[in-house]
DNA sequence: ACCTGAACACCGTTCAAGT
DNA sequence: ACCTGAACACCGTTCAAGT
């Protein structure tokens, strides 16, 4: 993970590795069965990171509370991210995580199967924002600014604003919302346990 | 492209590529400065075939038109997806799309810079679909079914449903309705051009 | 029984040597 | 002037040989 956070995913070569541990690469193949293995349990390490307590406030702000602490921790681990993408994390952390979002779901009143079609959309839309974060050269900034306004007049007049290209945070909680807006019209009324004293 | 189609982002190296031509690695560095820049030209190639018709409907099905041709796009052509993660596609399509939805939204009536950010997060959000489209090795239908029902109950309700793991398309639809939802509410009220006779 | 140097088959990129 | 074989410094993985 050292490796990962300080010199990016594709600095972490088995070669590497074995050098931080002062071992040689065969040696690793006897702890983990090969690289794919090793990336899964980077991903679940970022999952056992999340907080899952339930802040007891209503579903939105509860919502929002889980898909931001999935933002934020991979935003501490950017480089983990794209690792997400070899696989589903099926690690006992993901799985836990997983439960824990869709149960909430299920207890705000959402059917089973769309409660894990609201899980997987959420966690693929942070997963995609958070991808953004490692993009290898981004020169874009001054791109945008050099770009033809006669060519390209509303990409010149978003860059002239300074929202182009757009601040990760800001894409995000912008997209978060939107998708919060959406689902509020789509909860059930009324739903959930009774806790009765 | 066709390497990439065939087999994957993964089997293309610039050996391959070489062999496909029946040449030498080193005759590709004659006509491109390197794998990134070959890996931009498939990113643009994709871009290309986006479809900027103006089909005259109204908002909603516009942007969700928009939003959907890029998705298919990017299903014919699964393995350039994770290649976008590289830099923020500028190559002369990628710019013209861009440029296409943004006019879009302005004249629907947004900010310029908060039709930055929409167009920033619909793209990103596509992507994300996209990406998931070739996971290396979707076992997980079978995990989730085999998945224990005491300390997953929730999770092993939403498997039984036969919709996890979530199938790509109906995620894609579900999200991209929340957040047109979303978009709807946050739409300025009467814009646009007038188009008088 | 546990460990590992050295090899194998790859990769992107470069450059001296060919035509 | 244009092309390219062969090399360089990597990579993941394996296995015979060491202790």
């Amino acid at each position: 993970m050292e490796i990962v956070n300080r010199d990016g995913p594709d600095a972490l070569s088995m070669r590497a590795l074995a050098d931080a541990l002062e071992s040689g690469t065969a040696t690793l193949y006897r702890h983990v069965s090969g690289r794919p293995a090793l990336e899964a349990l980077l991903v679940d390490a970022v999952f056992a990171q999340l907080d899952l307590a339930d802040d007891g406030d209503e579903w939105r702000s509860r919502t929002a509370g889980l898909a931001r602490g999935m933002y934020e921790a991979l935003r501490r681990h950017p480089g983990v991210a794209p690792l997400m993408l070899r696989s589903t994390p099926n690690g006992p952390n993901a799985m836990k995580h997983r439960e824990r979002c869709i149960a909430l779901l299920q207890a705000e009143g959402f059917a089973a199967g769309e409660a894990a079609v609201i899980y997987a959309t959420l966690a693929h839309y942070v997963l995609g924002s958070t991808l953004q974060l490692i993009r290898h050269d981004d020169r874009s900034a001054q791109a945008f600014e050099a770009v033809d306004p006669a060519a390209y007049p509303a990409t010149r007049a978003a860059a002239a604003t300074g929202r182009l290209p757009v601040a990760p945070e800001d894409e995000f909680s912008y997209g978060l919302e939107l998708m919060l807006d959406g689902l509020e019209g789509r909860r059930p009324t009324a739903p959930s346990a009774v806790t009765a004293p």
